[in-house]
DNA sequence: ATGTGACTTTCAGTCCGTG
DNA sequence: ACACGGACTGAAAGTCACA
């Protein structure tokens, strides 16, 4: 368990978490939404767990917005 | 399974088996070095697997590449 | 309304092989 | 060198009680 990938997955936590926020919505009304457990949401945006890229596409498609997940050379912007 | 997740995750798989060529490694030589079994790597550049992003970020380090998973609004470029 | 631990179930990821 | 399958194991994913 790498820093950088600690990294990846707490900055993927706060996008969640801000997102949600501005939408006003709570972490249990996103849940029913993505169809996932309220707890589950609370461990994504903990930045513990290891989730799959199906249960973000969900959790994004609920916070209206497109998952991107892209390799990136390391001197690209 | 919706078609957006469909898209999404052969999307992944070509930009995986692009970089991969690239770099003029086979399957089992990225897997190998990922630490990931050779058959996964074969299913994830045929877009069957649903992969957590530990294994992603696993993959996108032997390729030289920085894992970037985002939310982006739909209105963004 | 959220964090957390303990628990069960399901599937991601492995390991064996074949053409 | 890769696609594909079957059987298996550990981790992802789902459930629940409580603070």
């Amino acid at each position: 368990m790498t820093k950088s990938f600690d990294n990846l997955r707490s900055e993927l936590a706060n996008e969640i978490k801000q997102s949600r926020r501005l939408l006003g919505l709570t972490q249990e009304a996103l849940a029913l939404q993505a169809e996932v457990d309220r707890t589950y949401v609370s461990q994504l945006e903990r930045g513990i767990a290891n989730p799959s890229i199906l249960i973000l596409h969900r959790i994004s498609m609920v916070l209206g917005m497109n998952l991107s997940i892209r390799l990136r050379g390391t001197s690209d912007q």
